[in-house]
RNA sequence: CGGGCUGUGGCGCAGUAGGUAGCGCGCUACCUUGGGGUGGUAGAGGUCGUGGGUUCGAAUCCCGCCAGUCCGACCA
């Protein structure tokens, strides 16, 4: 079949330089000058703006809107909540001076901006009746995070967060599911990616959160990636903020919180979940470019060729918007094209050339399978179609299965380790937070969600009655 | 934050008895070729990560710092 490519190690020889490799050759971003910030260079900025696009109306077709918070926060309100600082300190940058002049308080960078909203909020906030509040922002956080790595873990990073303040527990708690299973579609319809949702434990929990419910996607090196979080906060932070408002019986109560977010490092796993050696993968419902046409322009027929490749290139345009891409460059050759786009991950190529034009066909050719296929060219626009939407499937059926047969049922740490760490481990555990702590000793697997149902048999570590199923990875 | 490895044209690398920098790819021009990274000719391009130190002289030896990467700790 098709030899490899030199400048992207194999993922089973290396899988952290093939990950660079593939970031590298699929041109998605570069270092910038200080450690642990990236530049998001075009391509892989267009993935996030169509990532961005679909979420974004999801969450206004469920009553969000969308607003913008500031950057900097006072000291002092950032420490308002106990949990919450004790949580992030570690990873807050501070400004200290503006000018030549030294600030009488430190301001965080926001890490997140739970302080900042819900002193927001209290301001807003009078009546039963301007509840809820439902917003959410697109934006930069900082955190300063002693290892970093592209996409997965910068120091800055895109992403949104949702904060949303509600009348009753019970609005709260669903507005808290309602975003999770939004984030679930998006993970599933969009990005092809099946991911475990589940509740986190005690230690994983956001600090300041009452329960935190969280995405997990398995990478390719069986490594899970928390994909996506959504937080009920209870009372803690309108507690500390005062959010509190008069409720219709005349009552003063406190308001109910959420939070909940998303970042670019969705992008890691959508290069570690369908990558593979010979580079990306991309699901075609995210690819900046879904189909490239790439003439054969050879000798006396190029004009022709280029002719025919431009026109179909504007025909399978016209179809539904879609994004296409006509490699009309004469200083490559065809074959390199293909590796090229191979390697940036476009789902569908269209290949033109004179033997086409002599038979009325074309030859289409899916990225995710590598397989080709002859069609009339009468055909193409429709066959593009629905090779796209095949494609979009394979993916996620591809990665499905990777998922399915690296999750396994245990009820020892030794099956775990028999497994090299590697995939999603089920099993029972009891309520002693001791056990998490002794199974990532010894493995290197963190609790990376609990699921709903109920627990079988006993805890894998100490071996008491289990009353939790929790699913055990190693994380990156 | 601790330990290891690395830093020389855009990329990958060579270059230790210390003597003023080289190769491949890429890039530019022209020709050739074109169905899986064509071939040729001629060119352009480097304060050797950075700041000190040793020396008549440092890419090369010594120290600090910065950055990349791996392992560990930490990580909503």
């Amino acid at each position: 079949m098709q030899r490899l490519l030199k400048e992207i190690t194999p993922r089973t020889e290396d899988y952290s330089q093939w990950y660079l490799d593939v970031i590298n050759k699929a041109d998605l971003m570069d270092y910038a000058p200080v450690r642990g910030f990236m530049v998001i260079k075009p391509y892989a900025y267009r993935v996030w703006e169509l990532i961005q696009a679909y979420m974004d109306a999801r969450f206004q077709e469920t009553g969000h809107q969308n607003a913008y918070f500031p950057l900097l926060i006072p000291e002092s309100l950032f420490k308002r909540e106990a949990q919450h600082v004790e949580g992030f300190s570690p990873e807050v940058a501070w400004v200290t001076q503006g000018g030549s002049e030294e600030l009488s308080e430190r301001l965080a960078i926001r890490p997140t901006s739970e302080t900042i909203t819900g002193i927001m909020y209290a301001k807003w906030i009078q009546s039963y009746r301007d509840l809820p509040v439902l917003i959410n922002q697109w934006c930069n956080v900082l955190r300063w995070e002693k290892a970093t790595r592209p996409f997965v873990r910068p120091r800055e990073f895109l992403w949104q967060e949702g904060h949303t303040v509600h009348r009753t527990e019970a609005d709260a708690r669903e507005e808290t599911q309602r975003m999770l299973n939004i984030y679930v579609d998006t993970l599933r319809d969009v990005l092809a990616i099946p991911a475990l949702s589940g509740e986190k434990s005690e230690r994983e929990r956001f600090a300041g959160a009452v329960e935190t419910w969280a995405l997990e996607a398995l990478m390719g090196d069986g490594r899970a990636l928390q994909a996506a979080t959504s937080h009920f906060l209870g009372q803690n932070f309108a507690r500390v903020f005062e959010i509190d408002f008069l409720d219709e019986d005349g009552e003063r109560r406190l308001g109910w919180t959420t939070s909940w977010g998303a970042s670019i490092r969705l992008i890691g796993a959508l290069i570690m979940v369908h990558g593979d050696d010979r580079g990306l993968r991309l699901p075609p419902r995210v690819a900046p470019i879904q189909v490239v046409v790439v003439p054969i322009a050879a000798g006396p027929q190029r004009e022709q060729v280029l002719d025919a490749a431009r026109q179909a290139g504007a025909e399978i345009g016209e179809i539904g918007g879609l994004r296409v891409h006509v490699d009309d460059r004469q200083e490559y050759t065809p074959g390199w094209k293909f590796n090229d786009w191979e390697m940036r991950g476009v789902p569908v190529r269209v290949e033109i050339g004179p033997r086409d034009l002599a038979q009325g066909q074309v030859v289409l050719v899916r990225r995710d399978t590598g397989e080709k296929a002859v069609v009339p060219r009468n055909q193409l626009a429709l066959r593009v179609r629905e090779l796209l939407d095949d494609v979009q499937e394979g993916l996620y059926q591809q990665a499905l299965s990777w998922r399915d047969s690296h999750t396994y049922t245990v009820s020892s740490v030794d099956e775990i380790l028999a497994h090299d760490v590697r995939g999603f481990f089920k099993s029972g555990l009891c309520a002693e937070s001791a056990c998490e702590d002794r199974l990532q000793t010894a493995t290197g697997a963190t609790l990376r969600v609990l699921e709903a149902g109920e627990p079988e048999g006993a805890c894998l570590v100490c071996g008491a009655p289990a009353v939790r199923r929790a699913v055990f990875a190693r994380a990156y």
